[in-house]
DNA sequence: TCGCCTTTGAAGATG
DNA sequence: CATCTTCAAAGGCGA
Protein backbone atom coordinates (compact mmCIF):
# COMPACT_ATOMS: atom_id res chain seq x y z
CA UNK A 1 0.00 0.00 0.00
CA UNK A 2 2.69 2.30 0.93
CA UNK A 3 4.32 1.98 -2.14
CA UNK A 4 1.58 2.32 -4.27
CA UNK A 5 0.71 5.48 -2.17
CA UNK A 6 4.57 6.33 -3.52
CA UNK A 7 4.07 6.08 -6.39
CA UNK A 8 1.14 8.04 -6.97
CA UNK A 9 2.53 10.79 -4.98
CA UNK A 10 5.58 11.20 -6.15
CA UNK A 11 5.63 9.72 -9.88
CA UNK A 12 8.94 11.37 -9.93
CA UNK A 13 10.70 8.64 -7.69
CA UNK A 14 10.47 6.08 -10.28
CA UNK A 15 10.36 8.35 -13.58
CA UNK A 16 12.04 11.53 -12.98
CA UNK A 17 11.28 12.92 -16.28
CA UNK A 18 10.27 16.66 -16.65
CA UNK A 19 7.39 15.44 -17.57
CA UNK A 20 6.26 14.36 -14.27
CA UNK A 21 6.98 17.67 -12.61
CA UNK A 22 4.20 19.14 -12.81
CA UNK A 23 0.83 18.20 -10.33
CA UNK A 24 2.80 16.20 -8.44
CA UNK A 25 -0.24 15.72 -6.06
CA UNK A 26 -1.67 14.62 -8.68
CA UNK A 27 -4.88 12.26 -7.99
CA UNK A 28 -4.43 9.58 -6.46
CA UNK A 29 -6.99 7.44 -5.66
CA UNK A 30 -7.00 9.10 -2.00
CA UNK A 31 -7.05 12.18 -3.60
CA UNK A 32 -10.21 11.80 -5.51
CA UNK A 33 -12.07 10.71 -2.80
CA UNK A 34 -10.63 13.41 -0.74
CA UNK A 35 -12.26 16.21 -3.47
CA UNK A 36 -15.32 13.86 -3.11
CA UNK A 37 -15.53 14.08 0.19
CA UNK A 38 -14.36 17.59 1.29
CA UNK A 39 -15.07 19.40 -1.42
CA UNK A 40 -11.76 21.00 -3.25
CA UNK A 41 -10.65 22.35 0.05
CA UNK A 42 -11.20 19.95 3.27
CA UNK A 43 -11.20 22.84 5.09
CA UNK A 44 -14.14 23.83 3.66
CA UNK A 45 -15.87 21.69 5.61
CA UNK A 46 -14.73 21.26 8.69
CA UNK A 47 -18.00 23.12 10.06
CA UNK A 48 -20.23 19.78 8.59
CA UNK A 49 -17.42 17.50 9.95
CA UNK A 50 -17.23 19.18 13.75
CA UNK A 51 -21.08 20.60 14.25
CA UNK A 52 -20.32 20.28 18.13
CA UNK A 53 -17.20 22.60 18.20
CA UNK A 54 -17.69 25.13 20.76
CA UNK A 55 -14.46 26.40 20.73
CA UNK A 56 -12.35 29.18 18.92
CA UNK A 57 -13.08 27.30 15.83
CA UNK A 58 -16.66 29.13 16.48
CA UNK A 59 -15.27 32.40 15.93
CA UNK A 60 -13.35 31.43 13.01
CA UNK A 61 -14.81 33.29 10.55
CA UNK A 62 -12.37 33.67 7.60
CA UNK A 63 -14.54 35.70 4.87
CA UNK A 64 -18.12 35.83 4.35
CA UNK A 65 -20.05 33.54 6.46
CA UNK A 66 -20.77 29.70 4.82
CA UNK A 67 -17.11 30.55 3.00
CA UNK A 68 -14.88 30.14 6.26
CA UNK A 69 -11.72 29.33 4.69
CA UNK A 70 -13.19 28.88 1.07
CA UNK A 71 -10.93 32.17 -0.31
CA UNK A 72 -8.04 31.00 1.68
CA UNK A 73 -7.87 27.90 -0.93
CA UNK A 74 -4.44 28.17 -1.73
CA UNK A 75 -4.15 27.61 -5.83
CA UNK A 76 -7.99 30.01 -5.99
CA UNK A 77 -6.96 33.16 -5.51
CA UNK A 78 -3.62 33.67 -4.30
CA UNK A 79 -1.10 34.89 -7.00
CA UNK A 80 2.28 33.52 -6.85
CA UNK A 81 5.21 35.38 -6.30
CA UNK A 82 7.67 36.29 -8.76
CA UNK A 83 10.90 33.72 -8.66
CA UNK A 84 13.94 35.58 -7.43
CA UNK A 85 14.95 36.02 -11.02
CA UNK A 86 12.16 37.70 -11.71
CA UNK A 87 12.14 40.06 -9.45
CA UNK A 88 13.72 43.35 -9.47
CA UNK A 89 12.48 46.67 -9.29
CA UNK A 90 13.01 46.52 -5.28
CA UNK A 91 16.67 45.32 -6.16
CA UNK A 92 17.69 47.14 -9.07
CA UNK A 93 20.85 45.60 -9.92
CA UNK A 94 21.66 42.02 -10.85
CA UNK A 95 21.84 39.01 -8.67
CA UNK A 96 25.40 39.09 -10.06
CA UNK A 97 26.13 41.96 -8.68
CA UNK A 98 25.95 41.31 -4.91
CA UNK A 99 28.76 39.49 -4.34
CA UNK A 100 27.54 36.24 -5.84
CA UNK A 101 25.01 35.78 -3.04
CA UNK A 102 21.88 37.45 -4.35
CA UNK A 103 18.46 38.43 -2.47
CA UNK A 104 16.89 34.98 -1.93
CA UNK A 105 13.70 36.41 -0.45
CA UNK A 106 13.65 39.81 -2.61
CA UNK A 107 10.43 38.23 -4.16
CA UNK A 108 8.42 38.64 -0.98
CA UNK A 109 9.02 42.16 -0.86
CA UNK A 110 6.19 43.65 -2.99
CA UNK A 111 4.12 40.56 -1.75
CA UNK A 112 3.79 41.83 2.08
CA UNK A 113 4.20 45.33 1.27
CA UNK A 114 6.85 45.75 3.30
CA UNK A 115 10.39 44.28 2.91
CA UNK A 116 11.18 40.92 4.86
CA UNK A 117 14.47 42.25 5.33
CA UNK A 118 13.60 45.96 5.66
CA UNK A 119 15.51 48.67 6.72
CA UNK A 120 15.48 50.03 9.87
CA UNK A 121 14.77 53.52 10.50
CA UNK A 122 17.27 55.24 9.95
CA UNK A 123 19.20 53.10 7.31
CA UNK A 124 21.82 50.50 7.98
CA UNK A 125 25.15 50.32 7.34
CA UNK A 126 25.96 46.78 5.64
CA UNK A 127 27.18 44.80 8.09
CA UNK A 128 28.79 42.71 5.66
CA UNK A 129 31.23 44.69 3.88
CA UNK A 130 33.14 42.17 2.43
CA UNK A 131 30.95 41.63 0.21
CA UNK A 132 29.23 43.81 -2.31
CA UNK A 133 26.35 46.08 -1.48
CA UNK A 134 23.59 47.29 -2.91
CA UNK A 135 19.89 47.48 -1.98
CA UNK A 136 19.06 43.87 -2.13
CA UNK A 137 21.83 42.35 -0.23
CA UNK A 138 21.46 45.12 2.27
CA UNK A 139 17.87 44.91 3.18
CA UNK A 140 19.02 40.92 3.17
CA UNK A 141 21.47 41.30 5.74
CA UNK A 142 20.06 44.01 8.13
CA UNK A 143 16.83 42.42 8.99
CA UNK A 144 18.06 39.15 10.30
CA UNK A 145 21.18 38.00 10.74
CA UNK A 146 23.50 39.80 12.90
CA UNK A 147 26.30 42.23 11.36
CA UNK A 148 28.34 41.39 14.82
CA UNK A 149 29.18 37.81 14.13
CA UNK A 150 31.28 38.67 10.80
CA UNK A 151 34.44 39.28 10.97
CA UNK A 152 34.68 42.84 9.18
CA UNK A 153 36.89 42.78 6.10
CA UNK A 154 37.53 46.18 6.86
CA UNK A 155 37.59 46.90 10.53
CA UNK A 156 38.60 50.47 10.07
CA UNK A 157 34.74 51.11 8.83
CA UNK A 158 33.03 52.87 11.20
CA UNK A 159 29.96 51.73 12.66
CA UNK A 160 26.69 53.35 12.84
CA UNK A 161 25.71 51.75 16.36
CA UNK A 162 22.15 51.24 14.25
CA UNK A 163 20.35 48.56 15.99
CA UNK A 164 20.10 45.59 14.24
CA UNK A 165 16.64 43.83 14.15
CA UNK A 166 17.65 40.07 14.39
CA UNK A 167 19.76 40.82 17.00
CA UNK A 168 18.13 40.26 20.20
CA UNK A 169 20.14 41.22 22.98
CA UNK A 170 19.47 44.72 23.86
CA UNK A 171 22.64 45.10 25.21
CA UNK A 172 24.53 44.76 22.05
CA UNK A 173 22.15 46.66 20.36
CA UNK A 174 23.12 49.60 22.68
CA UNK A 175 26.92 48.98 21.49
CA UNK A 176 28.85 51.57 19.61
CA UNK A 177 31.55 48.90 19.04
CA UNK A 178 30.40 45.41 19.78
CA UNK A 179 32.96 43.39 21.20
CA UNK A 180 33.31 40.91 17.69
CA UNK A 181 33.95 44.06 16.07
CA UNK A 182 36.70 44.91 19.07
CA UNK A 183 40.44 44.33 17.83
CA UNK A 184 41.25 41.24 19.58
CA UNK A 185 42.21 41.32 23.36
CA UNK A 186 44.88 38.94 24.05
CA UNK A 187 44.27 38.30 28.04
CA UNK A 188 40.96 38.60 29.10
CA UNK A 189 39.66 37.62 32.78
CA UNK A 190 37.07 34.97 32.62
CA UNK A 191 34.84 37.52 33.95
CA UNK A 192 35.20 39.58 30.92
CA UNK A 193 34.73 36.65 29.01
CA UNK A 194 32.01 35.65 30.34
CA UNK A 195 30.66 39.33 29.71
CA UNK A 196 31.46 39.56 26.61
CA UNK A 197 29.77 36.21 26.20
CA UNK A 198 26.50 37.69 27.24
CA UNK A 199 26.95 40.08 24.67
CA UNK A 200 27.19 38.06 22.20
CA UNK A 201 24.45 39.02 19.86
CA UNK A 202 22.29 36.49 19.19
CA UNK A 203 21.80 35.24 15.42
CA UNK A 204 18.96 33.73 14.47
CA UNK A 205 18.27 30.49 12.66
CA UNK A 206 17.86 30.51 9.61
CA UNK A 207 14.41 30.16 8.30
CA UNK A 208 13.35 27.26 6.57
CA UNK A 209 11.04 26.52 3.93
CA UNK A 210 7.66 26.56 5.94
CA UNK A 211 9.01 29.50 8.43
CA UNK A 212 9.82 31.49 4.85
CA UNK A 213 5.85 30.28 3.68
CA UNK A 214 4.46 31.28 7.16
CA UNK A 215 5.64 34.69 6.81
CA UNK A 216 4.49 35.59 3.44
CA UNK A 217 1.26 34.06 3.84
CA UNK A 218 0.72 34.85 7.28
CA UNK A 219 -0.52 38.26 6.71
CA UNK A 220 -3.07 37.32 4.03
CA UNK A 221 -4.54 34.14 6.19
CA UNK A 222 -5.06 36.65 8.76
CA UNK A 223 -6.25 39.48 7.00
CA UNK A 224 -9.24 36.72 5.99
CA UNK A 225 -9.33 35.33 9.53
CA UNK A 226 -11.16 36.94 12.13
CA UNK A 227 -9.11 34.86 14.47
CA UNK A 228 -5.97 36.35 15.07
CA UNK A 229 -4.12 34.16 17.14
CA UNK A 230 -0.71 32.27 15.55
CA UNK A 231 -1.54 29.10 16.97
CA UNK A 232 -4.70 28.58 14.80
CA UNK A 233 -3.15 31.16 11.98
CA UNK A 234 -0.50 28.14 11.99
CA UNK A 235 -2.22 25.51 11.73
CA UNK A 236 -4.17 26.74 8.62
CA UNK A 237 -0.86 27.98 7.36
CA UNK A 238 0.48 23.84 7.81
CA UNK A 239 -1.96 22.85 6.13
CA UNK A 240 -2.00 25.23 2.84
CA UNK A 241 1.65 24.11 3.12
CA UNK A 242 0.53 20.61 2.51
CA UNK A 243 -1.88 21.12 -0.12
CA UNK A 244 1.21 23.34 -1.86
CA UNK A 245 2.18 21.38 -4.33
CA UNK A 246 5.52 20.24 -5.09
CA UNK A 247 6.42 23.11 -7.24
CA UNK A 248 5.38 25.60 -5.10
CA UNK A 249 7.07 24.38 -2.36
CA UNK A 250 10.25 23.91 -3.41
CA UNK A 251 10.32 27.41 -4.33
CA UNK A 252 10.72 28.23 -0.55
CA UNK A 253 12.71 25.09 -0.14
CA UNK A 254 15.00 26.84 -2.47
CA UNK A 255 14.76 30.19 -0.86
CA UNK A 256 15.17 27.93 2.36
CA UNK A 257 18.48 26.53 0.94
CA UNK A 258 19.69 30.40 -0.11
CA UNK A 259 19.20 31.46 3.33
CA UNK A 260 21.26 28.85 5.01
CA UNK A 261 23.97 29.23 2.17
CA UNK A 262 24.04 32.87 2.89
CA UNK A 263 23.85 32.40 6.23
CA UNK A 264 26.39 30.32 6.88
CA UNK A 265 28.55 32.68 5.21
CA UNK A 266 27.66 35.53 7.07
CA UNK A 267 28.20 33.99 9.87
CA UNK A 268 30.88 30.74 9.45
CA UNK A 269 31.24 30.41 13.13
CA UNK A 270 27.70 29.92 14.05
CA UNK A 271 25.86 26.94 14.81
CA UNK A 272 22.37 26.40 15.85
CA UNK A 273 23.82 24.61 19.01
CA UNK A 274 24.72 29.03 20.07
CA UNK A 275 20.81 29.50 20.40
CA UNK A 276 20.24 26.53 22.51
CA UNK A 277 18.95 27.70 25.54
CA UNK A 278 18.13 31.01 24.38
CA UNK A 279 14.73 30.31 25.09
CA UNK A 280 13.51 29.58 28.40
CA UNK A 281 11.80 26.59 28.20
CA UNK A 282 9.31 24.72 30.34
CA UNK A 283 8.67 23.23 27.64
CA UNK A 284 11.09 20.74 27.89
CA UNK A 285 9.05 19.03 30.75
CA UNK A 286 6.06 19.19 29.40
CA UNK A 287 7.18 17.30 26.46
CA UNK A 288 9.19 14.77 29.14
CA UNK A 289 6.34 13.81 30.37
CA UNK A 290 4.51 13.82 27.02
CA UNK A 291 7.50 11.20 26.13
CA UNK A 292 5.97 8.93 29.34
CA UNK A 293 2.94 9.09 28.60
CA UNK A 294 4.08 8.14 25.30
CA UNK A 295 5.59 5.28 26.75
CA UNK A 296 2.67 4.23 28.55
CA UNK A 297 1.01 3.65 25.47
CA UNK A 298 2.90 2.26 23.75
CA UNK A 299 3.24 -0.63 27.08
CA UNK A 300 -0.27 -0.91 26.62
CA UNK A 301 -0.33 -1.50 23.13
CA UNK A 302 2.35 -4.02 23.71
CA UNK A 303 0.12 -6.01 25.72
CA UNK A 304 -1.03 -7.75 22.44
CA UNK A 305 -4.65 -9.30 23.51
CA UNK A 306 -6.21 -5.51 24.10
CA UNK A 307 -8.69 -4.66 21.42
CA UNK A 308 -8.32 -1.69 19.59
CA UNK A 309 -10.71 0.07 21.31
CA UNK A 310 -8.69 0.00 24.70
CA UNK A 311 -5.79 1.05 23.24
CA UNK A 312 -7.28 3.82 22.34
CA UNK A 313 -8.79 4.51 25.76
CA UNK A 314 -5.31 3.96 26.94
CA UNK A 315 -3.85 6.62 24.37
CA UNK A 316 -7.19 9.09 25.56
CA UNK A 317 -5.69 8.12 29.67
CA UNK A 318 -2.33 9.27 27.94
CA UNK A 319 -3.15 12.78 26.32
CA UNK A 320 -5.16 13.76 29.43
CA UNK A 321 -2.04 14.21 31.22
CA UNK A 322 -0.92 17.19 28.78
CA UNK A 323 -1.45 20.21 28.86
CA UNK A 324 -4.99 21.28 27.54
CA UNK A 325 -4.19 22.75 24.45
CA UNK A 326 -6.77 23.47 21.49
CA UNK A 327 -7.11 22.25 17.72
CA UNK A 328 -8.43 25.04 15.98
CA UNK A 329 -8.83 22.99 12.70
CA UNK A 330 -10.24 19.41 12.31
CA UNK A 331 -8.61 16.58 11.33
CA UNK A 332 -6.68 16.77 8.00
CA UNK A 333 -8.39 14.60 5.67
CA UNK A 334 -6.67 11.40 5.05
CA UNK A 335 -3.72 10.54 2.52
CA UNK A 336 -3.82 14.35 1.60
CA UNK A 337 -0.36 14.26 2.24
CA UNK A 338 2.38 12.59 4.84
CA UNK A 339 1.20 15.32 6.99
CA UNK A 340 3.33 16.16 9.91
CA UNK A 341 6.73 15.84 10.61
CA UNK A 342 6.55 12.32 8.76
CA UNK A 343 5.56 14.01 6.09
CA UNK A 344 8.73 15.99 5.78
CA UNK A 345 10.55 12.92 4.94
CA UNK A 346 8.34 13.07 1.61
CA UNK A 347 8.53 16.57 1.45
CA UNK A 348 12.04 17.22 2.35
CA UNK A 349 14.05 18.91 0.03
CA UNK A 350 17.51 17.20 -0.91
CA UNK A 351 19.97 17.07 2.48
CA UNK A 352 21.50 20.55 3.40
CA UNK A 353 25.02 18.79 2.50
CA UNK A 354 23.52 17.46 -0.76
CA UNK A 355 21.73 21.30 -1.48
CA UNK A 356 24.53 22.92 -0.57
CA UNK A 357 27.34 20.43 -2.40
CA UNK A 358 24.96 21.34 -6.03
CA UNK A 359 25.35 24.88 -6.19
CA UNK A 360 21.49 26.71 -7.82
CA UNK A 361 20.65 23.60 -10.61
CA UNK A 362 18.51 25.48 -13.73
CA UNK A 363 15.26 25.79 -12.36
CA UNK A 364 13.99 23.28 -14.86
CA UNK A 365 15.91 20.93 -13.14
CA UNK A 366 16.16 22.18 -9.83
CA UNK A 367 12.89 21.95 -8.29
CA UNK A 368 13.12 18.18 -8.87
CA UNK A 369 16.42 18.12 -6.96
CA UNK A 370 15.13 20.27 -4.42
CA UNK A 371 12.74 18.04 -3.26
CA UNK A 372 13.70 14.61 -3.89
CA UNK A 373 11.61 12.45 -2.14
CA UNK A 374 13.02 10.43 -0.54
CA UNK A 375 13.70 7.39 -2.36
CA UNK A 376 15.60 6.78 1.29
CA UNK A 377 12.40 6.52 2.49
CA UNK A 378 12.38 4.72 5.92
CA UNK A 379 10.30 2.00 5.91
CA UNK A 380 8.26 2.69 8.77
CA UNK A 381 7.79 6.06 7.77
CA UNK A 382 5.94 4.25 4.52
CA UNK A 383 3.88 2.65 6.93
CA UNK A 384 2.75 5.62 8.36
CA UNK A 385 2.22 6.63 5.33
CA UNK A 386 0.07 3.69 4.65
CA UNK A 387 -1.86 4.08 7.90
CA UNK A 388 -2.75 7.31 7.45
CA UNK A 389 -6.37 8.11 8.14
CA UNK A 390 -8.65 10.87 9.11
CA UNK A 391 -9.40 9.11 12.32
CA UNK A 392 -5.84 8.39 12.82
CA UNK A 393 -5.19 11.97 12.44
CA UNK A 394 -7.71 13.13 14.78
CA UNK A 395 -6.63 10.44 17.56
CA UNK A 396 -3.00 12.31 16.77
CA UNK A 397 -3.98 15.65 17.42
CA UNK A 398 -6.20 14.74 20.44
CA UNK A 399 -3.17 12.87 21.57
CA UNK A 400 -0.61 14.58 20.59
CA UNK A 401 0.59 18.16 21.25
CA UNK A 402 3.92 18.77 19.66
CA UNK A 403 4.74 17.20 17.12
CA UNK A 404 5.76 14.05 18.89
CA UNK A 405 4.00 11.44 16.76
CA UNK A 406 6.32 12.49 14.14
CA UNK A 407 8.39 10.43 15.03
CA UNK A 408 6.33 7.82 16.75
CA UNK A 409 5.34 4.64 14.80
CA UNK A 410 1.90 4.22 14.26
CA UNK A 411 0.13 3.62 17.23
CA UNK A 412 -2.10 0.63 15.16
CA UNK A 413 -0.59 -1.42 13.07
CA UNK A 414 -3.02 -3.96 12.48
CA UNK A 415 -5.65 -3.76 10.80
CA UNK A 416 -8.44 -3.00 13.07
CA UNK A 417 -12.38 -3.98 11.86
CA UNK A 418 -14.94 -1.51 12.93
CA UNK A 419 -17.89 -3.87 13.94
CA UNK A 420 -15.39 -3.86 16.82
CA UNK A 421 -15.53 -0.70 18.32
CA UNK A 422 -17.95 0.46 20.47
CA UNK A 423 -20.07 3.17 18.40
CA UNK A 424 -19.45 6.00 20.89
CA UNK A 425 -15.73 5.24 20.25
CA UNK A 426 -16.26 6.11 16.53
CA UNK A 427 -16.47 9.61 16.83
CA UNK A 428 -13.01 9.19 17.14
CA UNK A 429 -11.91 5.94 16.35
CA UNK A 430 -8.20 5.34 16.17
CA UNK A 431 -7.39 4.06 13.56
CA UNK A 432 -9.30 2.43 10.08
CA UNK A 433 -7.86 -0.58 8.80
CA UNK A 434 -4.54 -0.32 6.77
CA UNK A 435 -6.41 -1.58 3.81
CA UNK A 436 -9.89 0.14 4.53
CA UNK A 437 -9.85 3.13 2.02
CA UNK A 438 -10.21 6.51 2.78
CA UNK A 439 -13.24 6.62 0.91
CA UNK A 440 -14.86 3.65 2.94
CA UNK A 441 -13.83 5.51 6.10
CA UNK A 442 -14.81 8.79 5.78
CA UNK A 443 -18.60 8.20 5.44
CA UNK A 444 -18.71 6.60 9.02
CA UNK A 445 -16.84 9.48 9.95
CA UNK A 446 -19.02 11.80 8.60
CA UNK A 447 -22.11 9.64 9.90
CA UNK A 448 -20.34 9.79 13.35
CA UNK A 449 -19.04 13.41 13.28
CA UNK A 450 -15.58 13.34 14.76
CA UNK A 451 -15.51 14.63 18.74
CA UNK A 452 -14.71 17.24 19.24
CA UNK A 453 -10.99 18.78 19.51
CA UNK A 454 -10.13 20.31 22.19
CA UNK A 455 -7.33 18.71 23.94
CA UNK A 456 -8.79 20.14 26.93
CA UNK A 457 -11.98 18.44 26.41
CA UNK A 458 -10.99 14.96 27.57
C1' DT B 1 6.42 40.14 31.81
C1' DC B 2 7.24 35.70 30.45
C1' DG B 3 6.18 31.52 28.34
C1' DC B 4 2.80 28.57 25.90
C1' DC B 5 0.38 27.45 21.89
C1' DT B 6 0.82 25.82 16.91
C1' DT B 7 2.99 24.67 12.48
C1' DT B 8 7.30 22.45 9.53
C1' DG B 9 12.05 21.93 8.80
C1' DA B 10 17.00 22.04 10.00
C1' DA B 11 20.34 20.73 12.91
C1' DG B 12 22.37 19.54 17.30
C1' DA B 13 22.07 16.14 21.08
C1' DT B 14 21.41 11.71 22.71
C1' DG B 15 21.19 6.69 23.09
C1' DC C 1 22.23 5.43 12.79
C1' DA C 2 17.68 6.45 14.61
C1' DT C 3 15.30 9.17 17.58
C1' DC C 4 14.59 13.14 20.35
C1' DT C 5 15.01 18.08 21.25
C1' DT C 6 15.50 22.87 20.23
C1' DC C 7 14.60 26.90 17.66
C1' DA C 8 13.31 29.65 13.98
C1' DA C 9 7.94 33.41 13.28
C1' DA C 10 3.75 35.15 15.07
C1' DG C 11 0.42 37.24 18.40
C1' DG C 12 -3.26 36.17 21.66
C1' DC C 13 -3.66 34.51 26.09
C1' DG C 14 -2.94 32.83 30.86
C1' DA C 15 -0.22 32.81 34.94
Amino acid sequence: ISFQYLQMKWPLLDVPSSATVKDTRSPSPAHLVNLKFYGLEKEHHFQFLNPNITFPLEHWACGPVGNSLTHLSLEAGIPRPPHPSELSPYYPLSPGAVGQIPHPLGWLVPQQGQPMYSLPPGGFRHPYPALAMNASMSSLVSSRFSPHMVAPAHPGLPTSGIPHPAIVSPIVKQEPAPPSLSPAVSAKSPVTVKKEEEKKPHVKKPLNAFMLYMKEMRAKVVAECTLKESAAINQILGRKWHNLSREEQAKYYELARKERQLHSQLYPTWSARDNYGKKKKRKREKQLSQTQSQQQVHEAEALSHLEPWVLWNVRALASKSKKPCVQYLPPEKPCDSPASSHGSMLDSPATPSAALASPAAPAATHSEQAQPLSLTTKPEARAQLALHSAAFLSAKAAATSSGQMGSQPPLLSRPLPLGSMPTALLTSPPSFPATLHAHQALPVLQAQPLSLVTKSAH
